[in-house]
DNA sequence: AGCACA
């Protein structure tokens, strides 16, 4: 069907890593936008227009090529916050660009994008970047952050300014293809520890060429990962601290404060890899965090 | 790979 979904030989033809759990996360009902990561740097927004646009309920979308990391991300809106699903568990995964086998990372987006105003242009792009080596860099600024309605607040008036709001379309076929997997164990007691044995205290240099740091820096959560259940695993730890959790380009990450390094060394030995209940990846990736956490 | 808080 769509050449998107066409694999190279020897990759696996479907990818459990991106079956997302059937409980939905209650902070994002009702938005009706994807954020979708793991684009190649040199994307066009017909691609992404192409990859969405067929999708039922499909309303716009924008793509903005960050400043950082080379890398762009796409905000895809639909009309039903069960179309944006739909789409999202049968794109999520997808190989982009079958040369570096990079899969697209989707996920409901913060909020929903706001509707582009007098809809004339039909691809939407931010370009941050310092050097703009493509030829589209004439849609630049098109209202910077504001395009997709970004709010610190979370307000719930966020597209209710919009007066102009069509509601003809809403209603096509919005469920028609419900391909929710079925069950899985969210169970709260599911994390499942790598085994290794405290007694570890001796620095390791397991974490690259970040200097021994207090503070751990944890990423690869998921998205429906809570403040409450990292600091639930890590207060087992001796010497745990403090927790942060923030949320940097769509993905999870946190920071955790020991009193030593050689606490926080022997924390990042045995949690590394932890695969917590909300884990919809591989298991958590620590490291050193490159400073230390503020003292409160 | 993605590293904030002041």
């Amino acid at each position: 069907m769509s050449l998107s979904h066409r694999l190279p030989p020897g990759a696996a033809a479907v990818d459990p890593y991106y079956v997302y759990a059937p409980r939905p996360d209650p902070q994002r009902q009702g938005v009706l936008t994807l954020f979708v990561a793991g684009l190649p740097d040199d994307v066009k927004p017909r691609e992404i227009h192409n990859l969405f646009s067929h999708r039922p309920g499909f309303d716009h979308c924008l793509l903005e090529y960050t400043g950082r990391g080379n890398q762009a991300v796409a905000f895809v809106t639909f009309f039903t916050h069960e179309s944006a699903l739909s789409a999202m568990t049968s794109l999520n995964g997808t190989v982009f660009d079958p040369e570096t086998g990079d899969r697209l990372h989707i996920e409901l987006a913060k909020s929903t994008s706001r509707r582009p105003r007098g809809g004339g242009d039909i691809y939407r792009v931010i370009d941050k970047r310092a050097n703009r080596t493509e030829g589209n860099a004439d849609h630049e600024n098109i209202g910077d952050e504001e395009a997709w309605g970004e709010d610190e607040d979370g307000d719930s008036d966020n597209n209710g300014g919009g007066s102009d709001e069509p509601s003809g379309t809403e209603n096509e076929n919005s469920s028609d293809k419900n391909e929710f997997p079925a069950e899985q164990s969210d169970q709260p007691g599911h994390k499942q520890q790598n085994g290794q044995s405290p007694s570890n205290d001796g620095r390791d240099k397991s974490s690259s060429d970040i200097p021994p740091c207090s503070t751990l820096f944890i990423a690869n959560l998921g998205h429906a990962c809570t403040e409450d259940e990292l600091k639930e695993v890590l207060s087992k730890e001796p010497g745990f601290h403090v927790l942060k959790m923030r949320r940097r380009s769509g993905m999870h990450v946190a920071f955790a404060d020991f009193t030593d390094i050689e606490s926080s060394t022997a924390a990042m030995n045995s949690l590394q890899g932890t695969v917590l209940a909300s884990s919809d990846n591989d298991g958590l990736h620590i490291e050193y965090a490159r400073s230390k956490m503020r003292k409160s």
